[in-house]
RNA sequence: GCCGGAGUGAUGAAAUUGGCAAACAUGCACGACUCAAAAUCGUGUGCUGAAAAGCUUGUGGGUUCAAGUCCCACCUCCGGCACCA
């Protein structure tokens, strides 16, 4: 996706000139409307189309099923700006061309509309929300009417309609009955300014995704799904997916799947133990304390043997307080406090380690501990340094060559050798030696191996001595070990080299002559920092010691060979996790960073959530028949902020008899959450009249999947994975037919204000699709949007560039005055060919989603008729049917003209002949040394020495080729000739 | 920090098994029509240059007869996640 640089645009397009060409009508004449009139069109067949049902939808056993799904809106109370028809546009288009083709298309819409925008709508408008909903539903269908588009509205649902949310609850009441529905009294994301809790998914940057507030953790009753349960396969079933990579990944993202070992660390003198997760346990031996969050319930348990208990005791008061945002805030130094008094044993080792609590440490993952590897992690190192905790290094880096010409070759041995690296730097300046190779574009700092009995540091001042000639460097310190594997090329064996890497100054500039062997191999050079760190890469080991000096690592994360790793020293950390963990008690598990869907809402704008809670049989779910619990009617429905909703206070309507006991009994009060209805609409358009099922099993077999599916990337996350969630749970419980819900996805790019930023009331730059269809027509508007640039991408909206998609529409309008009805006239062999290549264009553009280009060959197409004396009808129909889709109104008037009865969005899609699109001579550029001269008329199919002896034959060539002779020919039949001389 | 995406004229953009960069559209300039303006139509429009020609797809390198496209390194921007052990 394209970036959006708004200031570019603003840059550009200031307010005033915006204005001034808004008010000038953006170079678009009020007189032309009288050749093309799109009000008295438009009008006419919209009115037509809705009269005789033309999109009116059934099932068809003899027609194959199409199932086209756009994210139905939330109508909020601004209504739509031009940004939003964009995705209804495309699937409109895509939907009209697999009507035309022959498939059984399902194209619904509908409304969702509970949730907390409506609710704070209706509570800033003083109006219902059931009222203000009704509203603006009527407002929104209006608008999305005058576009022209071919959904089947005898199907539109609303979630807020009982007979629609009667099947929400049924619904939840399946989950419920599975043991999917739990009640938690867990701390949750509580927005203080909604005054209601959030699910995870909910909560942006730690704040509430809705109003921007500061979101606070709030222990509360709630119910909660577990979807949990379905990370697996939720993530599994992304592989049979056609979705965008990107969205994919998002998922993945989310759901977090991190496979690693769960180890306990024994509280000495206690039967407790604490269990970490780690994904790190080739560490084990390096850990040098453990960390608890303070949510952690061995910490109140560890109390009474604590020393400083006062001490702990605050410290996890003051990190409760603390919002979410805070104590996760990037670059928060970390805070911690020891349990003195209680030690854990590192089971690798035995050994005793310190017990500490600290809020960087997360209760809500893993297991809420973890083991601290100060070596080897960067926050434990953190945390160490400001505690003064003890670092045991257990790795050292390896480097693998995984790719170039050292790259370690399977099929050899690996030789080890004990080697050095040392990083020379001059006696005067900031300066340091570098080595360039000269038989590859290599750049090194001396390296070389030990000689037996030789010391490092020995071996590194020989090497410096024969490979520069210095003669006095001193040792300024030494920078550790690491290892490299990779191909040795000069000696043509594997090496696995121990590094000893070491940093020399040289005392002065007394040279010897280098050898002339050392001279062939590489040169020496003088480098400065940022010359070593930008003109050019050194490979990992090289750039790893380098970095060591630079004092750019604090600690090394990578992997590497171990060390004080008792028994374990030597191996490489990849392999070796397993056995640690098993040989410390531990065991290989799988974490999730995916948490339960916090269903509840303390709201009142919501589908009630169907359950009964009883003294005697606790919490019983509301049966069947008494479905939907439908929200009442209420004067006052502010939210509380007590953790309870509005209808708390309805007591009529709490207090029910318990359906079990028939004893006294009490509504649960909490409503569900905006998602839930949105969980599984896409099934209810199949079947939307349905009273006794929420789709009928038939119905549902012959419809399902969702074949194409068209909405915002900013749904990656929520909708689309509660979608695939409700969806699989139906699944298995073998109410719907298929394990996914929708085969293939396609994310809509917005559409920015003219001033490039996200077009909203705020900005001032929102733009109404009514005053852009009053004045231009809808088939303008449709085709504007569909040519502004790729499909998913991000652009800006630009009226004058809407005057290009409205004189199009004129132009087509304009050619009609050449159409000949005489059948005898036949029409330019070029015409008809460029008639066969638009066919095939659009058809494969409209497939591949690529609107932009589809419209961009059909205007080719029309320019060329204008350049016609005279066409013929038959091709003007054709090219009429291509237009058909994205010029629903013009074209059904034009079809109408010639006489057809029928309308055009019900006539077939045209086939192109592929026969006519093998020219018969193309034009063949003739390059020379890489640069095009000239270019010869000839058959596709011409063999090269002919094509050769004509090009040779052009004076151009003849210029170029001048005296040399041709050294090489390359010939791509029908694409180049290409001359070396 | 991690994951994903993008960078091409004045502007939106086009070009993918590597084969003539800038299609189509907007804008701009000039011309026709007009008393005039608008609209419409026509011509031109990447940069340098008088021309010949050269240069040009974020930067630097590489592979190739040929690179926007492939490889390596880097810069910038956008989206998402982020103390996730």
């Amino acid at each position: 996706m394209k970036s959006y640089d708004h200031k570019k645009i603003e840059r550009k397009w200031p307010q005033e000139k915006l204005t001034a060409r808004r008010q000038k009508g953006a170079g678009f004449s009020r007189r032309k409307q009288a050749l093309y009139d799109h009000i008295r069109i438009e009008r006419k067949w919209q009115t037509k189309w809705s009269k005789d049902k033309i999109y009116k939808t059934k099932e068809d056993d003899r027609k194959e099923k199409f199932y086209m799904l756009d994210m139905f809106p939330y109508p909020s109370g601004e209504g739509l700006h031009v940004g939003h028809p964009k995705g209804y546009i495309a699937t409109d288009i895509y939907s009209r061309f697999k009507r035309m083709q022959g498939k059984n298309v399902l194209h619904p819409m509908g409304f969702d509309a509970f949730g907390l925008p409506a609710e704070n709508y209706a509570l800033k408008t003083k109006t219902n929300p059931e009222v203000s909903v009704k509203t603006n539903i009527k407002r929104f269908k209006k608008q999305l009417e005058i576009i022209g588009l071919d959904y089947d509205w005898t199907r539109e649902i609303s979630t807020t309609d009982p007979s629609y949310y009667k099947w929400t609850q049924w619904i939840f009441l399946q989950l419920f009955k599975k043991g999917l529905a739990y009640e938690s009294y867990e701390p949750i994301n509580w927005c203080p300014v909604d005054k209601t809790g959030l699910a995870n998914e909910d909560v942006e940057n730690g704040r509430c995704e809705r109003c921007g507030a500061l979101v606070e953790k709030k222990p509360m009753r709630q119910w909660v799904l577990k979807i949990t349960d379905y990370a697996e396969k939720l993530l599994e079933g992304l592989e049979k997916l056609d979705w965008p990579e990107s969205i994919k990944d998002l998922q993945r993202n989310w759901i977090g799947k991190s496979e690693g070992a769960q180890i306990g660390f024994k509280v000495k003198g206690t039967g407790d133990s604490i269990e970490v997760f780690t994904t790190r346990a080739d560490t084990l031996f390096g850990a040098t304390y453990v960390v608890l969050a303070p949510e952690h319930a061995l910490v109140e348990k560890l109390l009474p043997r604590l020393t400083n208990k006062e001490e702990i005791v605050r410290y996890i008061e003051r990190s409760k307080k603390e919002a979410e945002i805070d104590r996760t805030a990037e670059g928060k130094e970390k805070t911690g406090v020891e349990l003195k008094g209680v030690m854990a044993i590192n089971p690798a080792n035995n050994e005793e380690i310190p017990i500490w609590v600290a809020d960087y440490v997360l209760g809500s993952y893993g297991t809420g501990a973890i083991m601290a590897v100060p070596a080897h992690d960067e926050r434990d190192w953190k945390f160490a340094q400001k505690y003064n905790l003890p670092v045991r290094s257990v790795i050292e880096p390896c480097f693998t060559q995984i790719s170039g010409l050292d790259a370690v070759r399977k099929d050899l041995p690996m030789v080890e050798r004990e080697a050095i690296i040392a990083i020379v730097k001059h006696w005067k300046e900031e300066k340091y030696i570098v080595l360039r190779w000269k038989k590859v574009t290599w750049h090194t700092f001396v390296t070389g191996g030990i000689e037996e009995g030789q010391t490092p540091e020995q071996a590194a001042i020989m090497e410096i001595r024969e490979e520069t000639g210095y003669l006095h460097p001193m040792l300024v310190q030494d920078l550790g070990k690491s290892h490299g594997k990779f191909y040795h090329v000069q000696k043509q064996v594997n090496r696995f080299a121990h590094f000893h890497s070491m940093y020399f100054k040289l005392q002065d500039g007394e040279r010897e002559e280098v050898l002339l062997e050392e001279k062939e191999k590489h040169e020496v050079i003088w480098l400065s920092k940022a010359e070593i760190e930008k003109h050019f890469s050194l490979d990992g080991g090289q750039s790893y010691v380098w970095k060591i000096l630079q004092k750019e690592i604090a600690t090394y994360t990578g992997e590497g060979i171990l060390i004080n790793s008792g028994n374990f020293s030597g191996t490489s950390s990849e392999k070796v996790k397993k056995k640690i963990t098993e040989s410390s008690g531990g065991k290989m598990v799988t974490k999730y960073k995916l948490r339960d869907w916090v269903f509840s809402r303390q709201r009142y704008w919501g589908e009630p959530i169907p359950l009964i809670h009883c003294e005697k049989c606790g919490v019983v779910a509301v049966p069947e028949k008494d479905l939907p619990v439908k929200l009442p009617k209420v004067k006052k429905y502010e939210p509380t902020g007590t953790g309870e909703s509005p209808l708390a206070h309805i007591s009529k309507w709490v207090n029910v008899k318990c359906p079990k006991c028939k004893g006294p009994g009490k509504r649960e009060t909490n409503t569900m959450p905006q998602w839930a209805g949105s969980s599984w609409y896409w099934l209810r358009y199949m079947d939307p009249d349905n009273k006794k099922a929420f789709v009928d099993k038939k119905k549902e077999a012959y419809w399902s999947p969702v074949d194409f599916y068209v909405g915002g990337a900013e749904h990656a996350t929520r909708h689309l994975i509660y979608a695939r969630f409700w969806h699989k749970f139906l699944y298995e419980q073998k109410l719907v037919a298929k394990p996914e819900p929708f085969m293939k996805l396609q994310h809509v790019g917005l559409i920015m204000g003219e001033d490039g930023r996200k077009m909203s009331k705020r900005w001032g730059n929102v733009i109404s699709p009514d005053t852009i269809v009053e004045k231009f027509g809808a088939d303008s508007l449709r085709i504007y949007e569909m040519f502004m640039g790729p499909f998913d991408q991000a652009i800006a909206w630009n009226t004058n560039n809407l005057v290009g998609a409205r004189r199009f529409i004129e132009r087509v309008w304009s050619i009609q005055r050449k159409v000949l009805t005489d059948k005898k006239f036949m029409d330019a062999t070029a015409l008809r060919v460029l008639l066969h290549k638009t066919i095939k264009k659009v058809t494969e553009d409209i497939a591949a989603f690529k609107f932009n280009t589809a419209i961009s060959q059909l205007m080719i197409f029309v320019n060329e008729c204008e350049r016609q004396e005279q066409l013929s009808l038959e091709i003007f129909k054709i090219f009429i049917l291509l237009l058909a889709p994205f010029a629903p109104h013009a074209s059904e008037e034009l079809w109408a003209q010639y006489g057809e009865k029928s309308s055009v969005h019900r006539a077939p899609w045209p086939l192109y002949d592929a026969t006519l699109l093998l020219a018969a001579t193309v034009t063949l550029a003739v390059q020379i040394n890489g640069r095009v001269r000239a270019s010869i008329s000839i058959s596709p199919d011409t063999a090269q020495p002919e094509a050769l002896a004509l090009a040779l034959s052009q004076p151009e060539v003849q210029r170029w080729v001048g005296g040399g002779s041709v050294r090489k020919v390359i010939y791509v039949p029908g694409k180049i000739l290409s001359l070396v001389v």
